[in-house]
DNA sequence: GACAATTATGCAAACGATTGCATAAAGTCT
DNA sequence: AGACTTTATGCAATCGTTTGCATAATTGTC
């Protein structure tokens, strides 16, 4: 079907091995036939076949990314992202959905080793650390965005106690006293770290801690909405909600929207992880950015020095920690203060504000 | 490294070759030995060598999915769904990113065949159907979504032509005349398509076409807020906006929300593809859903009858259409008739409509 | 110009599976 | 029980590369 470096070698009336070397630069091969065997390989077209390259060196030129889903909006920039580096450098993405689900996980793991990966990115479950562990002496692994606490391995983080420090300060900042929370599971590192970033914020001002504000749940946007409802029914309901559940987010919106509270003037928002139409909602939506882009560009330069340090394992460093930031935008507001004199309008009725609020920008 | 084929076939004192034929289940042999035999291959923990296998057999277990992007939700399910089944049959899926640039798209099809994939379903950006046409040769390929004119590939594509006459029709029939189209490049199949089925249903219901009604676009937000602002502004706006352009939807909302426009009170609003927040949306957005995970489905079908039928080419059918229907949600209203009644509330004031539209998302 | 040191090439054996062909074992039939 | 099928096994080649080792060609040195 395809030309192989047999015919190449062939075509320049040399042996398979000098083709080999000359092409690959390996060895000692004289400049001249070098150059010829390259000039007659593109002439002929010779593409060196993978597979039969990988069975000889035992590697694939793949790499897999396994994450949970591709509906979240940071998987997907961390996909295009891990794509768009491997393939300027020759690999190919295998990219896998796990689903958050360990036997699925443990499934795909099993099949990606079978296919002789070269490296190895994952979201883990957290569920499979004991083959993560064994895997780990094969291939290098690197773990993205959720720590396996049964393993070792290196592992790149977003900074979730910063970036909820962040936001719930900004918040503060603002005016805000009484702030809702809605978190993740607290048996998930990032709920448990956000949980904390919000709780050492509020602390630095002096503010005392009240149970009722903090929720935490599932990462699906009922969530969301269980949680919004439980807040805005307080006796004293925050003025502040920080939404420190990306997945919880639209159930947060729904409710809001439901029952008409204007967002900021009645109510503040803010959110976690950005999503692409953040920023065209009205009010545009103000949120900290976990910073995906930047974790999965250095989840790839782990990788890579791993691959390249082929197995002189133990280094020092195995947590890497990739900085939040606060992304200001429109849904969060002063308080006890005129709202932005912008457009000029009263005051009162909260059918205005509604209007302030959608009026703007 | 891994418990290969001869340790098996030395455990159990057989050739190599017997070991083979006993776990492929291929040829004779005794049934005693065979079980034997799967019986030590498990206890030792075999798994067959992919690469050694496909270097004999030219095959991979490899299948492609080439989408432009993991942005449009429509390619997410798509992604999920190949995945998914792919898994179930034994096969990984390597998902490539092509961006909507042809020179990426052809870029990655190199590599692609070099790593003899089994299989690939492609968005075609319809610039290397030449390439796609020869590739054609060595693997089963399916187009999605889009036709690649050049070629005479097996295609699945959406049915844009009665997509876009359901939602246009659904419009009509609420009472709607004067009905605003905001539609893909008319270089596009899709847009030319989306378009006519409009069209379609106007000429049916015996209403006029009229052209300011009428923009097509770039595929990016700014284009629907262009577009939104030109049909709002025309001296007789119109009374429904039907988005069937995916990703200017975006823009479009951004629109009516900076001019308090209540939807769908002041504005029906049809968009065509679904995201995973338009039901979450207040009000939730009607949508013509182009039927993704069908599409998928459909593809990774006719591949897989393909990849099973091994080039016995020339079948009749080369184009199969994937019915579209309408998902009604709360963003169009009848015409000319009370509002529905869901929650009382004042019609008069503008800031009422604006607080049912702020209420969005 | 002969000899050693260096460099370039080729031979052949891997890598781990599959598979055509030959042969050994087991059944069948008279 | 011997001749003849049928069925089960093994041998060895093969897929397209890479690579250790041996050898051939080149260069340099005195």
């Amino acid at each position: 079907m395809s030309v192989t470096l047999k015919d190449v070698a062939q075509a320049a009336r040399v042996s398979v091995s000098t083709a080999s070397r000359a092409l690959t630069g390996t060895g000692l091969t004289s400049e001249r036939t070098q150059q010829r065997l390259v000039r007659i390989a593109r002439e002929l077209g010779y593409r060196p076949n993978p597979i039969a390259r990988g069975l000889k060196t035992g590697q694939s030129r793949l790499v897999a990314l396994l994450v949970h889903n591709l509906t979240n909006a940071s998987f997907q920039v961390m996909a295009e992202v891990v794509q768009a580096r491997l393939k300027a450098l020759g690999y190919q993405m295998l990219l896998c959905i796990g689903g958050d689900d360990p036997q699925q996980e443990s499934d795909t793991l099993t099949t990606l080793i079978d296919h002789r990966i070269d490296g190895l990115i994952v979201v883990p479950t957290g569920k499979n650390g004991a083959q993560l562990k064994a895997l780990s002496k094969d291939v290098p692994i690197v773990c993205l965005v959720r720590r396996d606490d049964a393993t070792d391995l290196e592992t790149v983080l977003a900074d979730d106690p910063q970036g909820a420090y962040l936001g719930t300060r900004h918040l503060i900042e603002l005016g805000h006293k009484r702030i809702g929370l809605i978190v993740g599971r607290q048996d998930t590192t990032s709920g448990r770290e956000r949980l904390s970033g919000y709780v050492r914020a509020l602390r630095e001002a002096g503010i005392a801690r009240d149970y009722t504000l903090i929720h935490a749940g599932h990462f699906v946007p009922e969530t969301g909405a269980t949680c919004a409802r439980k807040l805005l029914d307080l006796p004293r309901p925050p003025s502040a909600i920080f939404v420190a559940n990306h997945e919880a987010t639209l159930g947060v919106l729904r409710v809001t929207a439901e029952r008409n509270i204007a967002i900021p003037d009645d109510l503040s928002l803010l959110c976690y992880e950005d999503m692409p139409w953040f920023e065209w909602h009205r009010p545009a939506i103000s949120i900290v950015d976990n910073g995906a882009r930047d974790l999965a560009n250095l989840a790839v330069d782990r990788l890579l020095h791993r691959m390249d340090a082929k197995g002189n394992g133990s280094e020092g460093v195995r947590e890497y920690r990739v900085g939040a930031r606060l992304i200001k935008r429109d849904s969060c507001r002063q308080i006890d203060a005129p709202a932005p004199a912008r457009s000029a309008r009263p005051k009162s009725s909260p059918s205005k504000s509604s209007a302030a609020k959608s009026a703007k920008v």
